[in-house]
DNA sequence: TTTCTATATTAGAATCATTCCAATCTATTG
DNA sequence: CAATAGATTGGAATGATTCTAATATAGAAA
């Protein structure tokens, strides 16, 4: 449906997100579009879902925190993000699904990616008997220095 | 009641643990003496402190989980063990301190180590600024292929 | 050994993130 | 517009971990 003639500034916005909802194969309904547009057309991010519901509500989005997990999880399931686990006790999502790694700063809790070109990983040792490898992270754990 | 003066084949076993406590500062009771063993005199184990419990309990030592959560976090500020966080909402405790890395089992929850000389990471990222590196954890993940 | 005190242990309550559930909506299809 | 599969929701439930205040114990001192 392309016959709507101003497409100036408001609903070009709608159209990407909407597009890759489906794709994914998920209902593109009111929430999923907000949570979308608030997680994709922003750089590369890093959100646990406490973070995303405290955005949403800040974007006057009204989104169950319950919604927030669900949504956090399909979207990790059909390969729109990803999960990152570095701290016992939370989970933080990560928009950037293309190949690459992580700086936790374990005083501050923010993460921070590491393109995986800039970082070599090699003579990986073969997956035990009976499995194959599904990922391989690296977590470069960083403290202030107190400078 | 502990006037036994033989301590041909009883003591040995504690010496080391012992010995081991109070060079990390630790006073030796009880219950640490009883977890060390479990833990150091056998090989490298991954633990949660469930396991823990349920371990101590099979052996006969009656230690509360409030006790195996406050000795698995001193064992580890005091270097004699290490946290492992693959997964969310869960903890790993390594009693392998050396520089390693590891498999992780999706399927399972296993942990296994990688010798740090059977993998190979280099051209590492400087630190942020301000920070310095703590740590490298190379978490390799595998699943089951279904054969 | 007995006493004293700092340190440990403990049961159970409290917390926190996350998941579950059953009731209520809503996007899509006919 | 009606029907229905799928989505959202508040709140209860769960599970791991932490906290708390009371009790016990290791090690030092007498």
């Amino acid at each position: 449906m392309y016959h709507m003639a101003d497409t100036s500034r408001h609903n070009r916005p709608y159209s990407g997100v909407i597009a890759k909802l489906k794709q994914a194969g998920l209902r593109p309904t009111r929430q999923r579009i907000a949570l979308a547009k608030l997680l994709f057309e922003t750089e590369d991010r890093h959100v646990s879902a406490e973070d995303l519901h405290e955005e949403a509500r800040a974007a006057g989005v009204s989104v169950s925190l319950a919604t927030i997990y669900n949504t956090l999880h399909q979207f990790t399931e059909s390969g729109l993000m990803r999960e990152v686990v570095v701290e016992a006790g939370r989970s933080y999502f990560d928009t950037n699904t293309g190949d690459h790694h992580h700086f936790f700063h374990e005083d501050t809790g923010l993460l921070e990616d590491i393109p995986s070109d800039r970082i070599n990983v090699s003579e990986l040792p073969s997956a035990p008997a009976g499995t194959a490898v599904s990922r391989v992270d690296v977590i470069v754990r960083v403290a202030g220095t107190g400078d």
